[in-house]
DNA sequence: AATTAGCACTGACAGTCCAAGAGTGCTAAA
DNA sequence: TTTAGCACTCTTGGACTGTCAGTGCTAATT
């Protein structure tokens, strides 16, 4: 019998490892005599059987039922992450499988996610996740246009933060060369490097003089610049391996399965629970500490991906509550590394390939 | 005792259709006892029994178990899909919500796909998806740079089919706009037009003269041509409502489950069932009539979306055999009504944004 | 000849009971 | 303080049961 917030003995955290990295190997409750057999634990089952008792008092573990082995409850896991855990070593094996799928293809960083993400899933067997976060005060810092017939152009927008954008789009008038560089001419002048809240009224009204015989063009084209300042690009979210769910026998309630796949599919819920995890500078979310009611029987493991000091991503991974932290972590790790890599050192050609999509349009005016 | 072959009578038929319509309704199988009480079917339940007896025998129905009812069989199916379907007629309630849900934006073909995904996955109650074929023989009519810094600048390709793709390009020598419009220049004249086959020895020798000092960019530059012209942009495909596959207890099986999402989040296999489905004319294609393995327990129903012709996307279904065809083949021709209306009616703006992506990118030379 | 009532039969399903097994808490001894 | 031992608890799986839905077949009816 132990005082209450008297620190764990030594003895007590080796049984609680024990515990929790048994019960992340199996999955099933582990009891006093698994431990004495399997684990070297240098006790009787008895003492230990004490011992996950006092564990248990002070809120650990738990148990299923009277006669099942223990199980590690939230708190237990936490304490194992902040305190218990040992850096997991990779095998050669499996840095070498990383560095074989992920030296394939230098591109773009939206690419390099969602590949790390399938990386990621494939290394650790669970679901993975890639998350860009929206940049919520981007501007736009060039405009850029290009004629493409009589009746339409393409408007190129270039973001502060270096987001291209193109828009295909379709006017009644007449379109020659030169009003369509005017169009151009005109946004930057007027529009270029505002943000929102400086692109007032007088500012449009410049901006529809400027524009001459497009006048009318003002309010479609603050339209499309407001629609990517608040871009749908942001919170882009890229799930893997979904299906590795169903590996685990704790996704069998149908009932939270399909809520979990369907907070998956949202992707809000996660791409907040990450943005607010990082805040608090945690890289482990461990079922209800996350405020995603659907995520109460599951743990969020991430890794934020840095550039010049700002996070430009991250990858993820979701999976039971008995997650195999340490390895997840150092996969993680190992993951992410190599897209830091890539983006600050190019390849070896002079030329790298930043991130981009493509956009596809026909339409008639 | 019928002789083979023979065509159904009316009254088979008449069984064979109440026994699908009432298995898609409870997914249990149909006694003919229940067909006689609800189903007004002016026949006793012993005539019934040897009706079924013999639509069995000819391949409709099926017997899970010796003192089950029947539920039908692929054949079943088929048939009832070919030959017994009535129009299903939307109720008023249905066409407004859909109308609430789409008339909301006029957006690109792609939010448009993936819009028209949500609402049919929203009205339908299965998992919904949208494809949007590759367009294998596109070419690049167009580049377009836009010079960032000394070090970087933006090629802009536009593809024949008008697709637009951005790259940021990074380069080691020093950059003035003049050296940027030069490669613009020299892509368009040697590259611009051509077919991957076209693009010759000599082709890459002259285009190497005219990029001057920046020749060592061509292959660089040819890679990312390639890229774009074998766009990762085709076969772009987006699930809606994974999560209410959970909702047919024809998924209960974890096995199955596991692949069916497995191959919904490859795509590949989709994409492909669809461009195969659509060479031969067909809209809905049942269980092991497709030939990947997976969707043998599963029916998908889908509409292609065509533009002057050519098919430029497909909304679909996938869900369950005793798929309510009837109805979702409905909700899918209002649904791609709606959309191709959007692609030949634009919104009474002068201005029709066509369908963009955006791309980030941030990385030094 | 086609239909139907009636009946024996079949197989799934849900419930009950039981024995086995795993693991515990507690007591008393080391 | 640790440990051996034992009684106790609870789950799990198997065997057995009765019920029930639905059938196929036969004989009677139209």
């Amino acid at each position: 019998m132990q005082e209450v917030n008297k620190p764990l003995s030594q003895r007590q955290k080796q049984i609680l490892k024990a515990v929790i990295e048994s019960h992340i190997a199996n999955g099933e409750p582990v009891g006093s005599k698994y431990l004495v057999e399997n684990k070297q634990i240098a006790s009787s089952s008895a003492t230990i059987r004490n011992e996950m008792a006092e564990l248990e008092r002070r809120g650990y573990l738990e148990q299923p039922h009277t006669s099942a082995g223990r199980i590690p409850s939230e708190a237990g896991y936490r304490f194992y992450v902040d305190t218990l855990l040992e850096e997991y070593a990779m095998t050669t094996r499996e840095i070498q499988e990383i560095n074989e799928m992920m030296k394939a293809k230098v591109g773009e960083l939206d690419q390099n996610l969602s590949m790390a993400s399938k990386v990621t899933s494939a290394m650790t067997h669970y679901t993975a996740i890639s998350v860009k976060p929206g940049d919520r005060q981007a501007v736009v810092k060039r405009f850029q246009t290009v004629r493409l017939d009589n009746h339409r152009f393409i408007l190129v927008m270039i973001s502060s933060t270096e987001a291209v954008q193109s828009k295909t789009i379709s006017v009644q008038d007449e379109l020659d060369e030169q009003s369509v560089a005017q169009i151009a001419e005109a946004l930057n002048a007027c529009i270029a490097g505002k943000r929102e809240d400086e692109i007032t009224a007088p500012v449009l009204v410049e901006l529809g003089d400027r524009l001459g015989t497009n006048t009318s063009l003002v309010m479609p084209l603050l339209k499309l610049v407001h629609a990517f300042m608040n871009g749908d690009d942001s919170g882009k979210m890229n799930v893997t391996g979904m299906d590795r769910l169903l590996d685990y026998p704790e996704y069998s309630d149908m009932q939270e399965l399909r809520q979990l796949i369907g907070t998956l599919e949202d992707k809000n819920d996660i791409v907040k629970l990450i943005s607010e995890a990082e805040k608090d500078q945690s890289n482990v979310v461990i079922g209800s500490e996350s405020d995603v009611k659907v995520m109460e029987n599951s743990s969020l493991v991430f890794r934020p991906i840095q550039k010049d000091g700002k996070t430009i991503g991250a990858i993820g991974v979701i999976g039971p509550l008995r997650m195999d932290y340490a390895r997840v972590l150092a996969l993680l790790d190992t993951v992410t590394g190599h897209i830091t890599n890539m983006l600050e050192e190019p390849s070896s050609a002079k030329l790298i390939p930043g991130e981009t999509e493509q956009a596809q349009s026909k339409e008639n005016s």
